[in-house]
Parts: structure tokens; C-alpha cells; sequence
DNA sequence: TCGTCCTGTGACGTTTTGTCGCAGGTGAAC
DNA sequence: GTTCACCTGCGACAAAACGTCACAGGACGA
């Protein structure tokens, strides 16, 4: 697959954060993918009714319900429908229930747009495709999930360190310390 | 169910460490499972044919071959078993191909007895789980990346070093090296 | 058989981490 | 205004990890 080849899939992408809704949807068109948002489950569905997306990239942390539950629903109005849960809370569990209830893909938070792509592909009929795009350096990572975080503790560094059971230090460090462009 | 509740249900346990099998099988049969054990995949398969047990719990890192490729011919010998993997290489990439593949449960190890089982006798998928609230830590983020990019590189450990632009010698350093449980 | 690549591994200098603690700022409560 | 609890910046040092190098042997395709 090449970067340009136009693939005209379409993808409903579901997270309550608008602005993340837009960035995605945009890098998605661009990559030939018609695209369109829902930032909640109403929403959602009635997209997934309305367009027959062949794929739903589906956040876990909707506001007021979990993703997982948005599963089923989901398939009921697009039975096509490939779903791709990311999520910036993963785990296994919630990994092997999304799964269980019908999620063909799981990608934890922070994942750039190869990954996402590459995510959506797998399990297509045709297997010979390869993973497209260079993977996200581990620094760029860490960097990524380390900033994501420090927003949601509204950028207190003490906070951020206990929840990533980090030394307060060791993240002082890191965040003086931004990866490498690539 | 209570602790003390005999099951008679029976359990395969496939893992090619046998002083690990000794002890698993041991712990389940005094909970009253009726346990067989397997040491690698060919073993395996004659007890799930000739046993037709209703679990089996499988590790992924058998002699010579992944635990995922054994998930289907399990369940041609037996159709009716419910397959716990349990691995001390979790991941997130792997919970959701032994998924597909027809496991019904995913845990990593160490896991005790009673998650053992709870695990085992866990049905259907539980879309009430919370997604997590604790961030993932910056040793599982990264070890999650380094398992779903060594799998788009189909196992080959120097490919999936160029791409992340990490010395070898370092990314086998990092594999032998899970992060602790969460 | 040969060439190329992969993999496991040890060694060593360099870099980073984990830990500790000092010092000063901020905001809330009283 | 004072006190308390927490946050933040930062230096120092021992321990741990990394980057690098290289050896050795296996696998695979030509």
C-alpha cells in the first residue's frame, strides 16, 4: 500500500474530545479515507445508521459511558462495520472484552496515524499487505503519554509523577527533555 | 461459586515448564478440578482429543512455537473447551490475536489461583468494566509498542530495531524484560 | 557451498535513573 | 498575618541501563 493510494473507505471516528475528532478526521481524508465524527453515543449510532461506515475508530472514555458498551450497538446498525478501539486507558481486560464483544482492533493511546491505519487494515482479506510507515520512536512515546497525562492532572508535575508511579525527579528530567524530531 | 465448590470440571494445562504444570495442577485439583498436563504442543493435542477437557490453560512460549498457533488445532480437538493463555509476555497485541484466534480469557502472569480461576469460569464479556482510571505506566506503554511493532515485524527482532531506530542489542535487552504486573 | 541476515550474548565506557534532600513559592484555612 | 501542606527547581551520588562493539553460530535463498 502507498501513502496516496485513495482507498475511499469510509471511517466514523467516536471520541468526546472534539478537537482529537478533528485532527484524526483530517489526517484520515487525507489519506483518501471519507471520514465523520460523533462525540457521543447518540451520535454515534446514528451515524453508523446513516453512513454504513466500513470502519468506526471508537474511544473507551465517552463521556457518561463506556466505549465497551457502544460495542454491540455499533455492529447492530453497521454489521459491516470493523471497529478499532483506541483508547488512552488501556489494559488487557478492557483489550480481550472489546475484542470478545466484536472490536476487531485495540490500539492504546498515544498511536500516530500509521499505527491507526495499519490498526484499521489488519485482518483485511487480502494478508500480503504490509504494516505502512515508520512506527513511532519509544521516546516520542513516552514523550507523548507523558504530556498526555500532565494535561489531565492540569499540568502539576507531583500528581503526574504518583500517577505514573515515576520519580518526581525522573519526570522533571523527561519533560525538560523533548524526543527528537523525526 | 465458593471456594470449596468441586467442580469435576476438567482442565488441561499446557506449559513447557513441567515443574510449573506440577504446581497449577496440583492447586486446581485440590479446588476439585480433574487436571492433565502437557508440556508441548503435540502432547497437548492427543489429551485434548482424547480428554476433551472443558479448560485449558496455555502458555504462548512453548518450545519452538507460539501458544497462539496451537489456539485452533485446541479447539478442532476439542470444540467445546474454553482457553485460558496465560503468559509472563502479556500484551496487549497478543490478548487481542488469542481473542480472535478463540481464547476466552487472556491473563498474564504472575496470576494466583483465584484469578486462575475466576478467570476459567468467566463467560461472557463484561462491557461494565471500567476502562482503567490509572494511566498505563511508561515501562508497559513502552513495552506494548515494542510488542505491536516486533509483530508487524513478524517476530524479526533486528527489522523491528531498524524501525524504532534502537540498537539490537538494546530491544532484546527490553524484551527479556517484561514490565511488573499492574 | 556461499553470502546475507538474524540471533544470542558478553564486555565496557557513557548516560540515565532512583533516591535523597535543600530551598523557596503558593494557596487555603484559621 | 500565620501556619500547613503541597508543589517545584535543582544538585549530588550510587546503581542501573544504554550505546556500542564484536564474536559465534544458525537459517535461508541463490
Amino acid at each position: 500500500m502507498t501513502d496516496t493510494e485513495p482507498s475511499n473507505a469510509s471511517v466514523l471516528v467516536v471520541d468526546d474530545d472534539p478537537a482529537f475528532n478533528r485532527v484524526l478526521a483530517r489526517a484520515l481524508s487525507q489519506r483518501g479515507f471519507e471520514t465523520h465524527c460523533a462525540t457521543d453515543a447518540e451520535q454515534a449510532l446514528v451515524l453508523a445508521r446513516a453512513r454504513m461506515p466500513e470502519f468506526i475508530v471508537l474511544d473507551l472514555n465517552l463521556a457518561g459511558v463506556s466505549g465497551l458498551r457502544l460495542i454491540r450497538p455499533l455492529l447492530e446498525a453497521s454489521p459491516d462495520a470493523r471497529i478499532l478501539v483506541l483508547t488512552g486507558y488501556a489494559s488487557i481486560a478492557t483489550a480481550v472484552d472489546a475484542v470478545k464483544l466484536g472490536a476487531t482492533q485495540y490500539l492504546a493511546k498515544p498511536a500516530d496515524l500509521d499505527a491507526i491505519i495499519n490498526a484499521l487494515r489488519a485482518g483485511e482479506a487480502n494478508p500480503d499487505i504490509k504494516p505502512g510507515g515508520a512506527p513511532m520512536s519509544v521516546d516520542r512515546l513516552e514523550w507523548e503519554h507523558l504530556q498526555r497525562v500532565l494535561a489531565e492532572h492540569d499540568g502539576n508535575i507531583s500528581a503526574t509523577a504518583r500517577a505514573l508511579r515515576m520519580h518526581r525527579r525522573t519526570l522533571q528530567r523527561k519533560l525538560a527533555r523533548p524526543p527528537a524530531a523525526e
